[in-house]
DNA sequence: CCTTGATATAAGCATATTCGAATATATTTC
DNA sequence: GAAATATATTCGAATATGCTTATATCAAGG
């Protein structure tokens, strides 16, 4: 099988806690960065810089409201197929 | 939904080129560290970290075979169903 | 036991990530 | 246009990753 490089870029955005959490955040609904920052225990500064390394990732997008930006996922299928795919992940072998 | 520390794990295992090409291999079947080296461009110790990582995540385990040790995926359902949603994921949105 | 083949671990260095603090930019409102 | 709100960027220090080289372990054969 062939290795993307974009597929790495995509595993690493999302293998970080408080991205993680983000994108489950926002597979409910689009969220501006201030909702975002009172269900996340990170700093605004934290948060935006997460989104700039999602964004770079192709993982999410925002649409411009104002002085506000909606973030939203813009690949659901695959990111909530991940998420799904984590949850129903069976327990290791021990 | 709940983010377990357990997916991030998983995750950062996999996002690393020459771990994701050691887990596709695996997935064609199980192989020792020796016939790795054949396909992988890195050395004998570098694997041998990888392998380490993919380990400590439960991503993979081996039997021993003599000296030899052969490794497999051990939740191939997940790791499967990952590589399946990367490859089969469309181009995001330019 | 000594050697050889297979694999793992340790040490060291370069590079990358992460996060906080401060600052910058853009938009709305008054 | 000044102040307030929303978000992004920059910088620096701490920490983590990745890779190389060298060394250790461990099993099998002689």
């Amino acid at each position: 099988m062939v290795i993307e490089k974009d597929w790495v870029v995509v595993l690493k955005a999302l293998a970080h806690p408080t991205r993680l959490r983000i994108v489950a955040e926002l597979l409910q609904g689009t969220k501006c960065v201030t909702s975002m920052q009172d269900l996340l225990p990170a700093s605004q500064a934290n948060i935006s810089q997460h989104l700039g390394i999602l964004r770079n990732a192709r993982v999410v997008d925002f649409t411009q409201d104002g002085a506000q930006r909606c973030y939203y996922v813009c690949r659901p299928e695959l990111v909530g197929g991940l998420l799904e795919l984590l949850r129903d992940a069976p327990a290791p072998p021990a």
